[in-house]
DNA sequence: TGATGATATCTTAGTCACTAAGATAATCAG
DNA sequence: CTGATTATCTTAGTGACTAAGATATCATCA
């Protein structure tokens, strides 16, 4: 990332209202895309939040229940209901950890979660070909300002747990 | 923003690997600021839901509970309930329409919500500090990309809507 | 003006995803 | 072996949500 800094005032009025503005775009999108959240999971007939999990799933390796819950701030009693129903939808299967037996993986089923992804190719069809044309210094400035921003939220949410009520 | 296309044969695979990599943080940058929404609701003592919808009615102008509800997909009933919610906890008030009398606007009350966004400034310090190290150009960059992300994700829902089922 | 339909909000009844607390079972430490 | 810890599941109860309909206001037009 650059660095300017036109004086040394810190920045100026005008520089500060556009961070503003792009923390509300930014918000806005988000709230958009958990919008097509929704509107997808009604579709598979799931819920929005059995989704995001199966999102999850998807994402990382070898994914218990237990870290879903931690991802999720849901209880254990939450997802316990949630993986039941992913699993009767036939998205994941619980495999038993040989090692430890008190732990349970959740492995994705990739040729139904392909599924999924196909709608996404299918509605997003115009978006990815818009990302398509980022040059690669964009996308690295993109790739970084998410990556930031990812943990920008992760220090603030401690940063807000461990303030005093 | 500018275009690149080193061959004509369409973007290469590794800047399709980048591309799928960008959608990914994207994606976990949400799940985390969603996380971190529900964690400030609880400190507030309210809901999520209400929280996002107090949100939405502070960006907008003159919002009402029937456009609360396209924005967030809930049912104007559901509606009812958060907005009853919010105006006893102080942060907006019901004010009539004196042109359409069957019509409410809902008014943030500022002084309320400036106590949330005290709350948001001091978590966030290091996050705005950060962003206050982008130059113009990249700023304005993130600014177009948050927008199109916006509107690919309007386009997304409403295309899906949209499929026979 | 008065009747008809459309629109905005609220009400009501019922459902089910969620929380909190605890049960169960496996692992670990001494 | 014994007690403490960890991972998942179970149970009971709550309340936010949906669907359907009530209420009130506005718009249209004969």
């Amino acid at each position: 990332m650059s660095v300017k800094n036109e004086d040394l005032s810190g920045p100026s009025a005008d520089h500060l209202a556009r961070i503003e503005q792009l923390e509300r775009k930014i918000r806005a999108a988000n709230a958009q895309r958990t919008l097509y959240g929704g509107v997808l999971a009604s579709k598979l007939g799931m819920h929005q939040t059995d989704l995001e999990c199966l999102f999850i799933i998807t994402l990382g390796d070898k994914v218990t229940p237990g870290k879903l819950a931690q991802e999720t701030g849901l209880t254990t009693g939450a997802i316990t209901g949630v993986v039941d129903r992913i699993e009767r939808a036939g998205y994941i299967r619980r495999v038993r950890d040989t090692n430890d037996r008190r732990r349970v993986f959740l492995e994705p089923v990739m040729h139904r979660i392909d599924e999924i992804r196909a709608i996404n190719r299918r509605t997003n069809r115009a978006w990815i070909e818009e990302l398509g044309r980022y040059s690669e210094a964009e996308l690295e400035l993109l790739l970084d300002f998410a990556d930031r921003n990812y943990e920008a939220a992760v220090n603030a949410t401690i940063a807000l747990r461990q303030e005093a009520d």
